[in-house]
DNA sequence: CTTGAAAGTAGTCAAGC
DNA sequence: GCTTGACTACTTTCAAG
């Protein structure tokens, strides 16, 4: 519940298992007795299988995907970040102030020219503008940013997990 | 249910609204009596808002956060894709084909010089080098891609507003 | 892994404030 | 909009095969 396995072997997990996360990642609020009548077991196997994947931390949380537009955030933006050659050594320490700001949906940290790529929601253009100005212009680690406003964006509902390997 | 509102303008949402929001965003799975003591309400009436919040569409769905490298999937990256200029009447055709394919987790429409950007997971280098290939140089309507290799993916737990897996 | 049973809990709906 | 109360369904745990 609490660790976090590394997964540097893929997890042992058969087809039933996959299909239990198939299925729960496209519902989460399934219930038990329809989800074990669904993958073919009973409901107490299947709610020790669910269980056991919680714990091992393959399922990691169950959420509810909001539409940020509904809570006034109309803007989204992919804010890619450069930080001073020099001052690489404090990419952990801004993360971690990025991470606490309400704007900030996503961070990937990126191999090749730019540092870190952060998804950001916001009511509108000068939101970003501030944003960016407040949270990253300011710090004198940054060596440059870009952004780019978000048109449309989808999450796949299925990525990896009905084909795997 | 099936409606996909657009919230020109926000939705029209009460304290409780958000607070439900937000409990359901930290945990899918928690029971309605539980969210209603939480919120403040009986469970029939905190039964009554989360229904109308989800078939308004501000709830968009229930999921479960799966760990990629658990299935094997342990590598990820950022696809850039510049479409030509003659060609961009074909985005749509696309963006519905990329969706499709098990590697996609994520596909934003840019705006700015890129027209799209994909994140994917995959096996391995190898894997991502064929998924370019095979799904973006092979068509003759992409200019140029460009893959950024990600080291680490974070998805913020603030204000109901993340992206889920 | 399964079934079956028991006890507790949660979801649903109707009636009324 | 809200609540209460009753009914139904689900979950959970157990023992046994």
């Amino acid at each position: 519940m609490s660790e976090s396995p590394q997964f540097t072997t893929p997890a042992v997990l058969d087809d039933i298992d996959r299909d239990i996360i198939a299925r729960l990642h496209e519902n989460a609020r399934i219930s038990n007795v329809e989800l074990a009548s669904a993958v073919g077991l009973s409901p107490s196997s299947c709610l020790a299988r669910v269980r056991s994947l919680r714990e091992r931390g393959i399922i990691i949380r169950y959420t509810a995907e909001i539409d940020p537009r509904a809570l006034g955030f109309s803007l989204q933006a992919l804010v890619s970040v450069r930080i001073r050659p020099g001052a690489r050594h404090l990419m952990g320490q801004i993360s971690d102030e990025l991470r606490q700001q309400p704007e900030v949906a996503q961070l990937f940290f990126l191999g090749g020219a730019e540092d870190f790529l952060i998804h950001v929601r916001v009511r509108d253009a000068d939101h970003v503008r501030r944003f960016v100005l407040d949270n990253l212009s300011a710090n004198p680690a940054v060596a440059l940013t870009e952004t780019n406003l978000v048109f449309e964006h989808h999450t796949a509902l299925s990525a990896g997990l009905r084909t795997p390997l």
